[in-house]
DNA sequence: GCCAACGTTGGC
DNA sequence: GCCAACGTTGGC
């Protein structure tokens, strides 16, 4: 088991978009970036990540669980691009924001603290435990 | 809205 | 294969 974490603005797609698509997910498509594509070609079947929110709210406000392995990004014929299919599980009972991990020396070396633009991140499980203390779970 | 960080593209 | 130019992301 795995530990992913998925960035998007909210104004481009939502958690609560996510949430609406219900137990059969939706596709994590368009992205164009070789690292966030390579974390998606390793994540298996039942892999959870976080959901965060960029630019507005910049915080982690839910988890998902990956649907569907990779598989062709629809949006592109484009044969670089794949992309994994994932499903909202829970929201977290408060969000964690980036300037608490920040500040969160348990956090210290999190992809999202010190990589801000990668899309697709690999999350370590000693970091997905602190993420999900500091959320309320 | 600005700008720093980073990735990609393309000329040589 | 190097590197400058350019585009995009995302925090502030």
């Amino acid at each position: 088991m795995a530990y992913w974490l998925f960035k998007s603005e909210p104004d481009t797609w939502s958690w609560d978009q996510q949430v609406a698509k219900g137990a059969a997910g939706e596709e994590w498509n368009g992205v164009r970036n070789y690292q966030a594509r390579n974390n998606m070609r390793a994540m298996k079947l039942g892999d959870l990540g976080f959901f965060y929110h960029s630019n507005q709210g910049k915080e982690i406000v839910g988890i998902v669980e990956v649907s569907a392995e990779s598989h062709p990004d629809s949006t592109t014929d484009d044969p670089r691009w794949d992309c994994v299919d994932i499903r909202a599980v829970k929201p977290l009972a408060r969000p964690v924001t980036l300037e608490q991990a920040k500040v969160e020396p348990r956090l210290a070396e999190m992809v999202l603290v010190n990589n801000t633009r990668l899309s697709v991140q690999p999350v370590a499980e000693a970091e997905w435990k602190v993420i999900c203390e500091l959320g309320g779970l």
